[in-house]
DNA sequence: CACTGGAAAATGCCGC
DNA sequence: GCGGCATTTTCCAGTG
């Protein structure tokens, strides 16, 4: 659109375009990590247990046991598992 | 939560259950669209191409909406844009 | 479409319309499902904590546990965590 | 996973990091996109139609693939139903 | 600072 | 059984 656009249009689109490069950069390397994964898997490597821990590294252990506690407290409060070993299992879950 | 094994305990028991129940429901239909796939399937249709209509229909029931929004927020932008030609950019780029 | 189809025709379109009939009705439960947390919401629970207790509840309790055993197994693998309080617990829990 | 503290382990650790390097750059690819609304908005530019228009026109260009696609499949398909009304009945859905 | 809406990620499902 | 696609769920930034 040549000589539609004013100054600010020129403004404007260079900023879009900015945009979209990273953007398409951003999602070159989602892909990459993909691929990524698919190596592990091929690795035989359990894809949604590595994510998890990757998303256990990510997070601040602070809130992680935050969660955890509260997970917990509302497991006793509606009496859930209460005959069961389950309970022990907590802090894992609150990780996923 | 106010109080673990009391009341609270009582009403968070409550809405889990009644949200359950309703995923429950949510799941049959579930089951019952697939029913229907299969009966199609059966009746000798394409199902990806049935499915791929459905989405097609869902979306463009979707898009009035949301070319409604669209619309909306281009004329709260044309105050400030209307002595340019951005208004325009705008548009010829949302239709193209 | 009144007389473009034949039999077929008015089959698939018979089909089609349940599908999203059912659909429809599914969306709806998935509005009373939400309302409902919304609800909760304002009766001060987590609604995220709830979200992991209604999961947990929906869960096979023994893939629960062979998935707390992995994720364990890793952390392990890793080196994860291996100075901290937190990991120490999870390691006691892991090996009980 | 073969081997907890061994190779296995080593393996596992590299494509962890991997994958967390990329995230990493991923992340920082986000917040260059965030400083770049940021400018616009102190240009004074309307952000979230600026948001619009990006996403309509990463849409319109995912929308070019998923067109082949589907002409693919209705090409597919319309062997089976070359005899009856019923092509021309999903082209007017699809179109429509 | 809670809420809404939009982007990203995870889960589940389907055909090969 | 694996990879790709669609849906669902989760997360997060912007907004009042």
């Amino acid at each position: 659109m040549p000589d539609v656009s004013g100054i600010a249009g020129d403004k404007l689109r260079s900023l879009i375009e900015r945009i979209e490069k990273l953007e398409a950069e951003k999602k070159q390397l989602g892909d990459d990590i993909k691929d990524i994964y698919s190596e592990a898997k091929r690795n035989h490597f359990d894809v949604p247990i590595m994510k998890k821990i990757v998303r256990e590294r990510r997070m601040n252990k602070d809130d992680l046991e935050e969660q955890q506690n509260l997970l917990e407290l509302y497991r006793k409060a509606i009496g859930m598992w209460e005959d069961t070993p389950l309970g022990e299992y907590a802090f894992a879950d609150a990780a996923e």
